[in-house]
DNA sequence: GCGGTAGTTCGGAATATATGCACTATGGAA
DNA sequence: TTCCATAGTGCATATATTCCGAACTACCGC
C-alpha cells in the first residue's frame, strides 16, 4: 500500500495576506523565481531554476520554495505530465493590493542594478553607521 | 565589571536590501508598529506598542522586534534619557525604493478593513481551492 | 545612595528552514 | 508491459530563527 501525494493547495484570493506575500517574498531565490514568473507571459516549470543567480539550488529546496510561493498565493502551478507548470498570479493580486507586487518587483531590480554599478567599482568602503 | 550594551546599528541607506525589508515587515506585530511609525509625524517610544492590535507583547520580544525594524533600516532609534525615541525612515526609503512603503502600507489598510467587514458579517465560508 | 521606569541581554524552548535520500508519478522506448 | 529517465515530493535531521521569562544595564528624580 503506496502512499499518494498531497494536492497542490493555492489560496483563494480572499485569504492572500500581505504578510504571506512579503515572507514568500523575501527570500532571495524565492523573489529572483517570482520576478521571472512574473515577467514571463507564458508558465514556467520549475526545474527552469535549478540555477538561480549563479547559485544552485538543491532540488528538495526548490520544490519548498515553490510550494511558498504558492502557499502565499503569488503563483498557479498546474501538473502537466511529468512536469509542473507555474504562472504568477500578479494580476489577481494587483486587484486586491494595488501596486504591491509592482512596488516590489520595481524595487528588486533597483537593488540588482545598484549591485550591478557597486561591482564595476572598486571593492566600495561599506559604511555602517552606529549612534 | 559589568557588560556594557551593545551601541544601536543603523545601516546606511545603500545597505539597505528588499529582502531585509520585506522580512522585517512579514511580522503582523512589526508591521502594525511600523505603519503607526511611519504615520506619525513625531518619535514615537517603544513602550507605546507593549499592546498592539489588542494583543499584549512581552518586553523582551517588543525590543526585538524594534530592533529587527532598526536593522532592516526601516527605522531610526535614538536613546534620550530612559527612553528610546523612534521615527520611520521613510523618506530615505522612498528616494531609494519609490513606491514600494507605500505600496505595502496601503496593502496591509487594505486587508485590515477587509477584515474588519469580514467580522461583521456571519463567520464567512472560507474557500480554498486544490487543484 | 535608593527606587522606579525603559529597554536590553541571555539562555532555553519552540518553531522554521535547508537539504540528502528515498520515494511517487508520468512518459517514452524496447 | 516492463524498464528507464525525468520532474518533483516527503521525510528525517541538522541548522538557524524566534519567542519570552528572568536578570541585567542605563538613566532620572529624590
Amino acid at each position: 500500500m503506496m502512499k499518494t501525494m498531497r494536492p497542490l493547495v493555492h489560496p483563494s484570493i480572499g485569504d492572500i495576506t500581505v504578510e504571506g506575500i512579503l515572507h514568500a517574498l523575501s527570500d532571495p531565490v524565492r523573489v529572483a523565481i517570482y520576478a521571472e514568473l512574473a515577467a514571463s507571459a507564458c508558465a514556467t516549470i520549475c526545474s527552469n531554476f535549478l540555477q538561480v543567480s549563479d547559485r544552485s539550488i538543491p532540488k528538495s529546496t526548490l520544490s519548498q520554495h515553490f510550494r511558498a510561493l504558492r502557499e502565499a498565493g503569488l503563483i498557479l502551478s498546474e501538473r502537466h505530465g511529468v512536469e509542473m507548470r507555474n504562472v504568477s498570479r500578479c494580476k489577481e493580486i494587483e486587484r486586491r493590493f494595488p501596486g504591491l507586487i509592482a512596488a516590489i518587483l520595481n524595487a528588486h531590480s533597483v537593488q540588482a542594478t545598484g549591485r550591478a554599478r557597486a561591482a564595476k567599482r572598486k571593492p566600495a568602503t561599506r559604511q555602517t553607521k552606529t549612534v
